[in-house]
Formats: C-alpha cells, structure tokens, sequence
DNA sequence: CACCAAATGCCCACTTTTAGCCACAATTTT
DNA sequence: AAAATTGTGGCTAAAAGTGGGCATTTGGTG
C-alpha cells in the first residue's frame, strides 16, 4: 500500500456532505475511489479506512475468538461508530448525523492524510488538539516498534 | 546528499507560486528537480525537503509503534501543515493557501538553504526573527548530540 | 400500520480555483 | 548587441468544489 500524505481543507455542506480532495484521491489507486471506511476515534476526529485497509482490520477481528468475553469486548469498542461510505457522483462522502455530532464536524473540515492513516477533523477542533501537544515530543526509541 | 547552500530572494507572484531559483536548482541532482515537499515549522517558516530527503523522514515515521499514543503524537505533530509540491513548467512551485497563511508569506520570500536543511521565509519575517535572536548564542558542548 | 419527519441518494447547475500555456521583461552570457 | 537563460505575470480551458431540488428510504410515533 502506497502511502499518502497531505493536509486539505475542505467544506462540509448543510447537508453533511465531504468533498473527497482532488489531490487526495489522485494518490489512491483508481479501485479504492469508490468506497470508504470511517470510523471514531478517541480523539474526537474519524478515521477514514480504504477499502483494502479495512479488509485487513476485518481480517484481524475475524480471528478474534467469540468465546473470550475480553476479545468481544475488543471487537464492540473497535467497531463503535463506523460505517461504511460510499462516494457519490460528485466526489462527495456523506457523513452520518451520529458521526458528524462525534467528531464535532462543522463547516470547516480537514482531510489528513499522514502515510498509512487518514483522518477527518473539524478545523477549529484539530487546531485545538495540535495545541495540547504544544510542547515537543522528543523522538525517543522507545516510540519505535 | 550533497550539501547546498544560499539565501536566494524570489517573489511570489498573486496566485501563489515561487520560482526555484536556478542557482538553488542547479546543486541538486537532476532527478530531484520535479518535487519538493514542505512542512510548516515551528518557527514560522517553512522546510523544504527533496524527494530523497523525505523518503528519509517518511522511513522513520513508519518505524512508530502505531500503538503508542506517544508516537502517534509525534506523528501527527510531525506532518501537521505538510504537502507534496510539483513544479511547474516555469520552474515554479505553488504553495497551498494554508502554507502561506502559516508562514505569513507575502509577495517578498526567501529561499534558504543550509547544507541539510532548506527553509522558505517571508523577507520580513526572517528578518524579525534574526533580530529576535539578536545577542550571540554560545557555541556550548551541549548544542552537540 | 399509517403517517410524518428526518436522513439519504441522485441529479443538475453554478462558481471558483487551478494547471498549463504563452508572452514578455530582466538579466546574464557569448 | 544578439542570444540564451532566468524570472514574472496573466489568459483561458478544464477541473475542482459547492449548493440545492426532489424523489426515495428509514425510523420513530401515535
């Protein structure tokens, strides 16, 4: 899976209807236009999941045993608040009501594409989260796998 | 990688484009003429990196433990404000609205490189910034790694 | 189960932005 | 001083982005 990267604004209609970026979307493969997969996170933004990336998350939660009550659990909270979204003739994903009411979506979005993970937020909240990591986070190793 | 060095005064024309001076362009390998990626500093400027450079950066960041919050902080602090740039047939390149806002860029920019790192300024920003940092700072041990 | 209100899908039309040119001014080189 | 290169600005067609109408579906409610 390529990676793609980018930040762009975008305007959310009354509607709640997301323009997908020109620019954001040249950098998928032409298959993975079509489709997507969002999804809250606990940050109060949405994670948008291509269609290939969301199989293999399926695939992860397909091999969670159903007898462990703790992998249920599992399964429940990572699949709180998703859907899948289905673009329509003019580019656009519709964001359901629960979802844009959990992400705090207003007019002003912005589409982040940062490598393997896209995320959707509503510009004055994200403005507000880079402010709470203010300082610097320093790179340490043990932020590396 | 090849060191580069220079500061190159350029203007940006209304629709927001900046020429790659031709003396900058010339220290840089043929294959690394075509696109550049930037990135907003925390300074107020902001970075210019060429394909080989980023590839770099891009490497580390795939190294993060996706499951340390921590990690994805940096992430996400890291590519706050970043975009891939392409030039244009007239050797310019165009700088998204919310770059220029971020980097307060009016109609007189500097081009900056210095060696490993290359910075875009506005003129006068960068000129308020060096007086800020008026009195000589000490070269110390500990500004060494 | 019939009705209503809200949500959604589908379509069309309009506005704004941008990529891609081209022309030319300024500067340097020959 | 002619020619080539570098730097600047603007035009235009095409693409991107935006908004709304209306039919259909969905889900709740009396």
């Amino acid at each position: 899976m390529a990676n793609i990267y980018g930040e762009y604004k975008v305007s959310m209609d009354a509607k709640g209807r997301l323009l997908v970026p020109a620019d954001f979307c040249k950098q998928l493969p032409e298959t993975e236009r079509t489709r997507f997969h969002v999804k809250i996170t606990k940050v109060g933004s949405l994670t948008l999941y291509t269609e290939t990336q969301w199989a293999q998350a399926e695939a992860s939660l397909a091999r969670l045993n159903p007898l462990k009550a703790k992998a249920m659990e599992f399964k429940r909270q990572f699949l709180d608040g998703y859907r899948t979204l289905e673009v329509d003739s003019a580019n656009r994903i519709l964001i359901p009501k629960n979802l844009q009411d959990a992400a705090g979506l207003n007019k002003d979005i912005v589409f982040w594409a940062m490598g393997d993970q896209v995320e959707i937020w509503d510009a004055a909240r994200k403005e507000a989260y880079m402010q709470s990591l203010s300082e610097d986070i320093e790179l340490t190793d043990d932020l590396f796998s």
